[in-house]
DNA sequence: CCGTATCCGTCAAGATACTG
DNA sequence: CAGTATCTTGACGGATACGG
């Protein structure tokens, strides 16, 4: 059983009290490279680790590993290895991760829509 | 104008493209006070400076000053400082703050909602 | 090919003290 | 109240070399 959230705000988990887990949860999600990894798995299905790196230039292969590891102990990513030469992995979203890739898809989707509007209202806003 | 994105898989734009400037505002959205902050004011309105430090336990100011006033640069939050003693200043959304609010919320429930399933598959997810 | 292990520089972020 | 200024630390993350 996980631990209450004295807030109450929801039945029983609230991201605003620092101690909850499911605000662990939450910044597991809002991470620069999760939300991306999560997008293009869902888009493209079952990928390759060097396919992965390829679709998402700039992140380096020590930090895709650490993300994709976090990601699989939440339970949302499965990562299966195939006994061949040269060997193969993949990594697949649960059901659990299709779950969450469509709030993190619509997140990017806005980003996406409305970086046009914020730049014409504020050329400099990216500080 | 904004600069295209070269892969084009929208019209314009393109998050997983490393030099497009939507991925600089995802990065800003997807980001751990970022997205409680913008929820706050989404659910309670206007709010002093003080009022959000003390509803998000964790947060010093330094981080807290700096995360509003990219919000700010951004123009997804209003910064209004009212003449009075002792001075008092308040921070709300605008109106693109509310339409990034719903997606944001929507991953704020998602967390809430599954934790206790992630929770119950492996309860040493949390590393 | 798919990583892990190690070293190491940078900078993000906390603590503290101070100002309008 | 609402910050800023300064210092300090340590964790993040890149580079490299190596293992399964």
């Amino acid at each position: 059983m996980a631990r209450p959230c004295p807030s109450g705000r929801h039945d029983h988990h609230d991201v605003y009290s620092a101690t909850c887990p499911c605000r662990t949860l939450l910044d597991l999600l809002a991470n620069k490279w999760s939300a991306l990894i999560i997008g293009l798995l869902d888009e493209q299905g079952a990928l390759r680790f060097t396919a992965i790196q390829s679709a998402l230039p700039g992140i380096g292969a020590k930090m895709l590993t650490q993300t994709l590891r976090r990601l699989e102990a939440a339970s949302l990513v499965t990562r299966t290895i195939y006994a061949e030469v040269p060997p193969r992995v993949e990594y697949e979203l649960t059901e659990l991760g299709f779950s969450v890739a469509e709030p993190l898809g619509a997140l990017r989707s806005w980003a996406e829509d409305n970086v046009d509007r914020i730049e014409a209202l504020n050329g400099d806003w990216a500080v």
